[in-house]
DNA sequence: CTGAAAGCGCTTACAG
DNA sequence: CTGAAAGCGCTTACAG
């Protein structure tokens, strides 16, 4: 019923193998055959049967992206798909296709990872931070699987991962404070154990002591990462006797509340206190004033994760432990230069 | 290198028909012979290649979702992404797996989906309403290929589709406003060609009407959908004589543009003014004060369009053309019921 | 530069 | 209840 390999050689006046190497590019094809081919193809509307490729390739030319999803993660974790429409664009440019696998209804740890590996219904594996344990790690290290990992886990291993660079997200921030002239500048963060947090911070305060400065203890905000603790401690700052000139909020959730902060003792923004976050947030748009925010561009991390399996795929020996995305500063309405 | 089939059947003592057989729940098979084939199948850590499987039995069991992808899809538009997850949980259920795939890169329309169609990649088609249009019906249409749609299309046709309905949600908004006390209640919508706004006004008069309450004209506000239109709209209805008791908001963006308007004019929700809107959203929940919502699960939507497909697949002549979730009322304080 | 032939790992009539 | 054999539609050494 539908048109396969044979009707093309037939149609076209040679044997299979020859429509075959011109399918694949083969250079060793006289010029006059790949015209005869090409045209035989056009006229049968001929496309190879991609299962039947797979199957004689040894090879899927698709690549799973596995995360953890659940029921309401869209509205969570949009960075999450915005990464896989990275990965998927890049893919897709490379002739790869782009299947979903999800972690958070497995039987047991690695689950998925082994089907998807045993069952070699895929050629390669990105796996989003959110999905990433001791369990997978061990599965594809020991079958010498194709993965890039995105985000750095939390373990030391020979993975293959890309990353952005938190720390130096946290630079832009001090250098940006610093460009428009504040120098007594707080940071607000969640709990001390969050890792990214704790990059940022780590960074902004370096950002800000090669520049000259400081930040003391009392600076610095730890928060459950609620926008009411982020309110409280934001309160309790201005409240002692010489306030912070300006306020790095680790997220958006806490610059909400260190912004309702702000308006409740009667401050401006930017006036009186500066404010800056990271990362464009669904709600960023609708915040008010509108957030000088340090976004990391996470598609194109996506992007790059493509293009580092694409490598992978080509080269399987590459170990790639890399900090790529560069973050960039949206300028908002809550800094301004000082005069 | 990899157990095969032959292994299984050598290890167990039988024929790899046997194994095959076994593998796929035939009922001819004596119970132990069952037994043997999983012992030899657990020893030897065998999983069916399933390039091969594939291949054998001319289907994938992989179904594609295909979409309008864009750089910040994943803010904008995270229902998109939510209905995915709805649909990922049902066919990964029933063993099929997920491919994504994108429309906003084409060559021509129809690209895409005749690459699904003609090399068999996959068994079916999960489409996005955002991806639908006249050639992609006509390919899927003249193929005959297993299909969804996720929304009602635009143009009359044989398509299969499941969607929400929007009218229903517009009745339970007037029925919840009703059943509070209000029964002076205006509606702020899209412009008029907006299909989904129109059948939510469509059902809320209809509600209204049915509960003895007339909408006049001078009650209903269509905005260019921006929260700024929604806000002078809604100033406007305040000045009149008789402003309004409740305002049903037509989606979160228009309801932020009404909330300030009621809000600039020192009138509190929801003791002057009780507001209710439609969906939830990513900032719904930093919504001050938290809105009533008429939320449509569009996860279950997934879900549901998951479980056609599988009918489909089972059974290709069926019809589906069905409005499937049902819209659920959200308690916020912006509602309540009147003493 | 081209083709005949083996093979990829399963499934499935068919025969027994 | 079980197995031998053909076949799914390609790719790829190999020979010429």
């Amino acid at each position: 019923m539908s048109v396969t390999i044979n009707d093309v050689a037939n149609e076209a006046g040679v044997s299979k193998s020859t429509v075959s190497k011109v399918l694949n590019h083969w250079t060793t094809i006289s010029p006059a055959t790949v015209e005869k081919v090409h045209a035989a193809i056009e006229k049968l509307h001929y496309t190879p049967n991609s299962r039947a490729v797979s199957f004689a390739k040894g090879a899927t030319s698709n690549i799973v992206y596995l995360t953890n999803l659940e029921k309401d993660t869209a509205y969570r974790n949009p960075h999450m798909f915005d990464i896989m429409c990275g990965v998927h664009h890049t893919l897709s440019e490379n002739n790869y296709s782009l299947m979903l696998v999800n972690t958070s209804e497995e039987r047991y740890p690695g689950e998925k990872v082994s089907e998807v590996i045993t069952s070699g219904s895929s050629d390669g594996l990105i796996i989003h931070g959110s999905a990433i344990n001791k369990e997978i790690a061990n599965l594809i290290l020991d079958a010498g699987f194709p993965h890039i990992i995105i985000g750095h886990p939390s373990f030391e291993s020979r993975l293959c991962w890309v990353d952005t660079n938190h720390a130096l997200a946290g630079e832009y921030a001090a250098a940006h404070m610093i460009a428009c002239g504040y120098t007594d500048v707080a940071f607000i963060g969640e709990r001390k154990t969050d890792y990214i947090s704790a990059q940022r911070q780590k960074g902004f305060m370096a950002g800000m002591l090669d520049r000259g400065f400081h930040i003391p203890a009392a600076r610095i905000g730890n928060t459950d990462s609620s926008c009411q603790h982020a309110y409280s401690v934001t309160s309790d700052m201005l409240t002692q006797p010489v306030p912070p000139r300006a306020i790095v909020c680790e997220n958006n959730t806490l610059a909400l509340g260190v912004i309702q902060a702000v308006k409740d003792r009667q401050l401006s923004i930017p006036d009186d206190i500066a404010i800056l976050t990271f990362d464009v947030y669904p709600y960023s748009s609708i915040i008010d004033p509108q957030l000088t925010i340090v976004d990391i561009n996470v598609y194109d991390t996506g992007v790059q994760a493509g293009s580092m399996m694409i490598r992978k795929l080509q080269n399987p020996e590459l170990l790639i432990q890399s900090y790529t995305t560069l973050p960039v500063i949206i300028q908002g309405e809550s800094t301004r230069p000082l005069p």
